[in-house]
DNA sequence: TATGAATGAGTATTCATTCAT
DNA sequence: AATGAATGAATACTCATTCAT
């Protein structure tokens, strides 16, 4: 019947408009809290407050959230997965192990300098809640790293790079871009903008080969 | 004596006091608060377990600190003085451009593992907290650099270094111990022993000289 | 599937809950709300538990009945109707009238004891709640101890009994089983296994037939 | 001086009027307490009631007691205390065994017509939390019913009780004045004034005589 | 008939702060 | 100089209930 095909068609609709709505207001709860745990910190973070932030009780949180770590844990590896991501997608954006070295590099410096909420959240935070397990849906937070440290090995064994424990130098190298990139998100002691940012991060980039490349 | 409410606790302590009541209550104070906020963290610290500590009430502290950020300003300044006097003794220790290099470094990394919260709060949260006025007998954070500078500026000068805008090649090598002493503060993604950070900080320190020394 | 929010807990419960979907749901709700009151007892009890252990929302709960109290009610007075039935089971048991104060004493002790929430709230809780109007379908609970009446005056007319003013014998007769009883339920003062329990109560109702017994 | 001694005096007065008042809050805390667990009982019961039965902010209470355990226990054990003490009162008042079953029996029933809402409290309310530490100053509940077995043991001793093991017979004979007293309490099934009570009660110490007497 | 979304009121507890003394 | 009493605002979290669908 046209009617009853309507009807369906009509509530077929309406399902996915509460989805879409559903959907919504939990990135919406995972933004406010984003910015607010960035803001407060760990311990200054109230569901109190991203509840207010969206206009909606904080009963509310609870029908998307178990408690107050859940929701903190998928705000945390919401940017791990993002930042996972761009890595990756650098790895893959060549073959050159140089040219590798600096796309992975300069994927790093954009995701923190789009991101720099997440970044913060991620590497410059007290991280005790992180050894957690990850969220339904996220990978352990170490599966980023192994970009970095595939980006090593793959020097050293094309023989561009300095031999060693690839752990330890690829910590080493991470240590060096994160330096300076967390020097300029905090941004109280080095103050640029955002070109001058770029030259930084370059030169860093460059000194970081000298120390490491053959 | 009753099931310990606060206010019995509080008696408890103040019979401890007595004992130390030579010793200046503004610096007793000081101390406890240091002491907290050393292992509870900026938000973790509490007025009620100062007073305690110190086994006067909380109204007390009202006397000698305006509210709880002029303690926590007072404390912070004070972790600052020191660090800045780490770095200057460093810096004095030796006339050798290199070693001096080296001094200030390891200078550098004691003084962030001893201090591990004081560090955090200088160079890994967000700066509001120092942007304020510094208490009454502290001079800005910012001057701790000045060492950092000037060793740099003598390693070129010294033809030991190369040469460069002093300021940027300052934040790039104070990037890469600051990048490495914040990995292993952070914790959750390098975990080492102490043992563990000294060695990784030593290789930094080498990589540093090899990416910046001539 | 993400970690367990209330409302994903819920679709697996309703999962569950098709395959008896058969059964009357009214009864459903009756049955896990009566073991869901015997296990937390009156304040303890929430409807988000009786709808989260029949795989409904605890909406649907509101299509049968009016509101929690209503549910509670009828909960409450399905016990009663239960302790009525036992005694009387236990009164037809036998025409013995001796067989009989033991029978009876015996239904009443053991409803006690597989019923201790009922009997809880019947006998040692403040009775407002008894007050109200029985729902429908339902006695009010003093009937049950017409019961006890007929089994002292049977047991005063066939001459075992003393003689004396029918429901005062019978008040003081059922305050020894109650007495016995809800000392065993309070469970603070007097601590008894189930086995000891038996054995307290027969000596009790041996007890009892001494004192009222010719 | 004579100011000075004004002045002392003055102090002295002022200090002890608020040692004083401190006293009186306790007291009316405890007292408010009481008066809600007995209404609302153990779930339903809530510092913020308490405080707002008080006149005070609900903070004011945790200056008093630890927190609501604590105070629970506090309400529970004072009404041991006294129970305790009139138990003990009426042992003493006589040296005939029998004159002191009736004397301790009838203490038992005039604490429990005077404090109706602390009997209820201490023996027809779940008593899980009578399991901890009784707070300072309180003895553990179970030095209440030492009286009891005392006058038990003291009859069997006379040869005026029936033998058998004294905790048991205690038990028995405790449940049936708790029986009696606890239905009264109810006032759901038997409604009775004070004299009738008082009739009952009397009757039943009788009924118990024959029971357990030779 | 049943549900999903949302709320408002309530819970215990902790904290910084004030004020009279 | 120091304290005791008290408060108001904040916290996470749970619950009964409603309403539109």
């Amino acid at each position: 019947m046209t009617i009853a095909t309507r009807t369906t068609r009509l509530k077929e609709a309406s399902k996915k408009r509460r989805e879409q709505q559903k959907t919504d207001l939990r990135a919406g709860i995972l933004e406010a809290a984003t910015k607010l745990f960035e803001e407060k910190g760990y311990e200054g973070f109230s569901l109190r407050q991203v509840a207010e932030e969206i206009g909606y009780t904080p009963t509310t949180i609870y029908l998307y959230f178990k408690d107050k770590d859940d929701l903190l844990l998928n705000v945390v590896y919401e940017g791990f997965k993002l930042f996972g991501e761009s890595l990756e997608a650098g790895y893959r954006s060549t073959d050159d192990v140089l040219e590798r070295f600096r796309a992975v590099g300069w994927a790093y410096f954009n995701f923190a300098m789009a991101n720099p909420i997440h970044y913060r959240l991620m590497f410059m935070q007290r991280g005790e809640f992180l050894q957690e397990e990850p969220p339904e849906g996220h990978s352990p937070v170490i599966d980023s790293f192994g970009v970095i440290q595939r980006v090593i090995a793959d020097g050293i064994e094309a023989g561009v790079m300095r031999r060693g424990d690839v752990r330890t130098l690829s910590t080493l190298v991470w240590a060096n871009v994160h330096g300076v990139v967390s020097l300029i998100l905090t941004g109280s002691h080095v103050q640029v903008n955002m070109e001058e940012a770029r030259q930084l991060f370059g030169m860093q980039l460059e000194a970081t080969k000298r120390a490491f490349c053959i």
